[in-house]
DNA sequence: GCCCAGGTGAAGC
DNA sequence: GCTTCACATGGG
């Protein structure tokens, strides 16, 4: 028996799900027919943007919509983040060009094994690998008639019990042994990812950083992401450009020093400055090369 | 062909 | 301590 579409709406303002949803920080949407679809744990989801908030549609019986709400940080008030942001030229540029970003809540393993993948991978060529990898090895979810099918995030205990061989088949080549590694360890019990939001930031990433194929950006991206760390400063390539660029006229600046400032510029809501910088430096980037091939 | 991509771990000074 | 390098794979 097919089961019934419920829907639901969230009234919340300045949200742009576009953007949220392809600045780099979840990998599974996809944009149907004016509208964005994509797994959250075991539910196939629907998200239609509108001038009032959100329409969402998913399938079976949900008590509730805590779940999703809570995934899209449905209570936050935006103005409220962007007021704690530093008063200087580049994040005025960066909130001018990028308004309505968010950050989501997402599932901590998911998010972690995510960006495991992610090292020095085009954001396209990420979402290639978890898209083979959740067909494989995910669970079927249900899906609305005439969808294509869909499939949960693998658990840990299902990629624990994968070769090295099964996941480098999904094109994830040299980080196979590293998620294979840490699956293990979440799978035997040797780390609980759920719990990490109930230490201090610095105990979790510490804890983070045990894993196989964590360093400190993936271990940032983790508690910024999926464990509501909102000073965690996740600093890629870009970000790295970025913070050169716009405060330090372009001069060669070490890690160390760049790590420094986030921590003393950005104020509580960094991570939210660093996802506003990541995604305004990729729209620059974008229209630069648009504009040079007109 | 070349350089780069939401880096990390290990080896070399 | 720090710097350098290998690691798969695909896009531009």
């Amino acid at each position: 028996m097919p089961e019934l579409i419920r829907r639901t709406f969230f009234p919340v303002q300045d949200f742009d799900l576009a953007a949220t949803l392809t600045s780099g920080q979840a990998f599974r949407w996809e944009l149907v027919e004016g509208g964005w679809e994509s797994v959250i744990d075991a539910r196939w989801v629907r998200l239609v943007p509108g001038p009032a908030g959100i329409a969402a549609e998913t399938l079976g019986q949900t008590k509730d919509w805590d779940w999703l709400a809570h995934y899209l940080q449905a209570q936050v008030e935006l103005p409220r983040v962007l007021a704690a942001f530093p008063a200087d030229e580049p994040m005025r540029a960066a909130v001018a060009a990028c308004r309505g970003l968010r950050l989501l809540r997402q599932n901590p393993w998911e998010c972690l094994a995510s960006f495991i993948l992610s090292s020095t991978k085009q954001i396209v060529q990420i979402r290639h690998i978890i898209s083979l990898l959740c067909e494989r090895y995910g669970e079927r979810v249900a899906v609305p008639p005439g969808r294509r099918p869909a499939f949960s995030f693998p658990a840990p205990e299902r990629l624990a019990a994968c070769s090295e061989d099964d996941l480098r088949a999904c094109k994830m080549g040299f980080r196979a042994p590293y998620l294979r590694a840490t699956a293990q360890r979440i799978a035997g019990g040797g780390m609980n990812l759920g719990s990490l939001s109930d230490l201090s930031v610095a105990e979790a990433r510490h804890d983070l950083l045990q894993l196989s194929g964590v360093g400190r950006k993936i271990a940032d991206c983790v508690l910024l992401f999926a464990c509501g760390f909102q000073e965690a400063f996740p600093m890629d390539v870009w970000v790295i450009k970025a913070l050169r660029q716009l405060y330090f006229q372009r001069r060669p600046i070490k890690a160390r020093r760049l790590h420094q400032f986030a921590a003393s510029h950005f104020g509580p809501c960094a991570g939210y400055a660093q996802q506003y910088l990541f995604h305004y430096m990729r729209m620059r980037k974008k229209l630069e090369s648009k504009r040079v091939s007109l």
